[in-house]
DNA sequence: ATATGCTCCGTGACCGGTCACGTAAGCCTA
DNA sequence: TAGGCTTACGTGACCGGTCACGGAGCATAT
């Protein structure tokens, strides 16, 4: 005998379940619950202490499959080590959980077609940062909206949150020129770019417009030990320089361990300056000057566009778009 | 006139569609979706291009409901703002997900039984790190199974992944002996114990117990800040201490910044040593040693426990319990 | 007395899949 | 050529809710 004596088949509480116990239908038990009209005070106190003593709860499946809407967004990013985008994780559940919507997260390691494709079964909608050309991923959400972070959405039902960068650095470097700074640098991600074979990241052309004269760069990959390396390699390129933007926080952050280990005093030698304005940028010192990427802010757009995509019945064809100005936060490195 | 002309209704492609297109029934599609067998190879091959022309997507909803299983499992935590947080659901993600599992992610912000409340109603299970008592929040999950990080389980349904502090703390204060470490202090962290009036948090019970002797302890905010001005209150009140632990990482890299503007040598005056093992800890100068609290592993047995609850039909009544035992990582500060 | 209105509640169909069956066609054997 | 077996496919019920109805019961108006 394979199988054992039928144990307690583990029966789930339904609605029919509570509607026999409490001697009413089912629609009367729905009513209740979901605190629609049409019920005496008495009739719905009684089914829901029957939801209580049966331990009730309803079936999110069914209630999504009949209310044919789903209520949970997508939220893809690359990996939450990066506390930027742990930030922005942390901004979104709040922002979203705050308007009643749950967030389901993935990360695109394995790539990031399949993160879409599997999130665009079970959500509404996809919230994403994504680095690969938007024709890759994009026809894996069949028709699921995606909002784009910090790019521009150039396919239809693709929307964005964009980051105007042109300002952002610009207003940064003026900033740093009134501070004195003359000879700029950069240390860019290497990760950043995969899409061709343009001149580095946006960040980069933002930063060499701005600056306006020759400036060197150095391309690093995307981590703490890619920031220490980067400020090493910039210092031998060119001892002169007094400023040195890194591509993110993250690199900024190995930059100022570069400084301190080869004993170049920042800001009094070399200014250093990050992007993204993560908290952690305090837990060093000196602590980080950064170009704050304003999660906040862009939370809470992405979820406006959410908002009215789903408001109207004619999802409208149009991309929506949203546009966030980065602001510089002084700290002590710069 | 409210509402315009009928736009066209944004009806789902179904499996009934696919069906009449393809000229056959709803169960032949099914068989060719789903690789079952009974199908010849032709009309797999016309089915699928029919599904492939239509642009149809199976509703997960539809299937999780007729399947009667869900797939979901819930984490909670306080704030992705602390990268220990970040990178435990990093961790999770990617186990979850690689077991084909989808993950829902809400934080506590706004009460920890709400929180729970509205995870269990969708989720088969909830994993999550929580402060108040179990009493308060177990309830609302209304029988999902919840599996707690770093905590003991002590009510029925609850299950743990529980952390050995005592064998971590005490390996690492033996070799922080053996180093030379003779006066140690702590930095604990205020929030860390709201449950009761007990003599601070386990962290720092296992502490004074390794250390065996009297040791000073000081208590801060769970910040950066905290670990700024706990290292300065500590110096203050004995200034021959040697080494300091702090509650956790974020803490201790104040701690570090706290010393570097203090100008105390770490570790040739102090040791500092965190809690958490954060891939951050390497961003500053020196980097930080820390007691590592092994996400991966944490995730990993956190997801043996789930499929152990979803394997047994009748759902053990048992608790199930893992432990992980947190293991020292060297690095310069210690 | 019937008509009208309101409150309260129940019934059947449906959402989009899956499952347990039933059945027709083709092949083989006796 | 009847019987049995296999293959390929279709049908009705069902998962657990919701929605659009319909109807009973009672009070008030005519």
């Amino acid at each position: 005998m394979t199988t054992g004596a039928p144990s307690t088949p583990p029966t789930r509480v339904t609605i029919r379940d509570v509607a026999r116990a409490a001697g009413v239908s089912r629609q009367t038990v729905t009513r209740a619950i979901n605190e629609m009209p049409e019920i005496s005070e008495e009739t719905r106190a009684r089914v829901m202490r029957t939801v209580e003593e049966l331990g009730y709860r309803p079936n999110r499946f069914a209630i999504d499959l009949s209310r044919q809407r789903t209520h949970a967004v997508g939220l893809i990013v690359g990996t939450f080590r990066n506390p930027y985008y742990a930030q922005l994780a942390d901004a979104f559940v709040a922002e979203l959980r705050s308007r009643d919507w749950q967030v389901l997260v993935s990360m695109a390691s394995q790539g990031e077609a399949d993160a879409v494709r599997s999130m665009a079964s079970q959500t509404d909608a996809i919230i994403g940062y994504f680095l690969e050309p938007q024709t890759n991923f994009v026809p894996a959400a069949r028709g699921v909206p995606i909002v784009l972070l910090e790019d521009q959405a150039t396919m239809p039902g693709v929307h964005s949150v964009e980051l105007d960068f042109r300002t952002g650095i610009s207003d940064m470097v003026a900033a740093l020129r009134a501070k004195g700074s003359r000879r700029f640098a950069m240390i860019d991600a290497s990760s950043a770019n995969p899409k061709g074979t343009a001149p580095g990241s946006p960040r980069r052309q933002f930063f060499e417009a701005a600056v306006g004269e020759e400036c060197i760069v150095v391309t690093e990959p995307e981590s703490i030990a890619g920031g220490v390396d980067g400020f090493r390699r910039l210092l031998d390129l060119d001892p002169e320089i007094d400023t040195v933007l890194a591509f993110n926080d993250l690199m900024a952050m190995g930059a100022v361990q570069g400084a301190h280990t080869l004993g170049v005093d920042v800001p009094g030698r070399v200014r250093i300056v990050g992007i993204d304005g993560i908290s952690l940028g305090e837990a060093i010192s000196p602590t980080l000057t950064t170009l704050s990427l304003e999660t906040q802010t862009v939370a809470a757009q992405a979820a406006s566009i959410l908002a009215e995509l789903f408001a109207g019945e004619p999802m409208p064809s149009r991309s929506l778009t949203r546009t966030v100005t980065p602001v510089p936060l002084w700290r002590e490195s710069a």
